[in-house]
DNA sequence: AATTAGCTTTACGTTTACGTAAACTTCCTG
DNA sequence: CAGGAAGTTTACGTAAACGTAAAGCTAATT
């Protein structure tokens, strides 16, 4: 292990990471119930590393995308999987696509809101422009 | 009322919603203990017209974003709500920024995500391809 | 040595969004 | 008129994602 290897090993505690990205501690030790997060331990306490803190970035993604933590775990096997054996390289590929079509949903949903919601905020606008001239 | 109106006023029974989405009628009743459909009554039975099945719609829509029920219930509330004061408008509009900047943090989300997908894909594709030549 | 701050586990409580079963009523059909 | 099929209410059950104590360890500070 090289020098900057080692540099590069930048640690955090729990509380470190529930005040970086303002959930509680109970979350975080939740996620790795939930076998989302796996730090290693100085005796009892949690230590995490720049992957662990990775992680947890995109856990809170996924949840801000109506992701369950089982789905966005699927999508960690996804990144980890092994990609040695042609099937497991279909089954992936396939899982992918369902989670592609899922997200061109949501990206139509989405649009179709927003266009609504631009639509309210104009026809806020007009009365409010009658209303107070 | 006119004839033309008369016309167009197209009913549903609630298993005709539950057959067209796709979803139990437990659902359906829920979404109406919660506030969300108030479909007129002949005797016991419900009774959905056009309304109630666009409001269906966007619950089924809002699902699909990840918003809670709740959620739903107030973007609703903002179709509906009166324009008459300014006071009102400015909540109102307050409200729908908020909404607004929430989708198109899940928009941001979304397209990360995607692009990860396609990433991983393509990474797939070039090892099956390698694998098979 | 006692307090405080931060960590730990254990475990029960809570909210949301329904599922499921029980026990009817109402309407239609053979 | 018996027997479904589809509707109803009431009510308890459940899974997910935490919240919230309770009770204790440990290292640093007063």
């Amino acid at each position: 292990m090289t020098l900057i290897n080692k540099v590069s090993q930048v640690n955090y505690s729990i509380s470190d990471l529930s005040k970086e990205f303002d959930i509680t501690t109970r979350s975080i030790r939740f996620y790795e119930d939930k076998g989302l997060l796996a730090p290693t331990r100085k005796g009892q306490t949690r230590i995490y590393n720049q992957r662990d803190k990775v992680r947890l970035k995109l856990i809170l993604r996924g949840k801000r995308l109506g992701f369950s933590l089982g789905e966005t775990g699927r999508l960690f096997e996804l990144y980890d999987a092994d990609k040695s054996s042609a099937k497991q390289l279909a089954i992936m590929m396939e899982l992918i696509s369902e989670k592609k079509d899922d997200l061109n949903q949501k990206l139509e949903d989405i649009t179709a809101v927003l266009i609504e919601l631009n639509d309210i905020e104009n026809n806020c606008q007009e009365i409010l422009t009658t209303l107070t001239t």
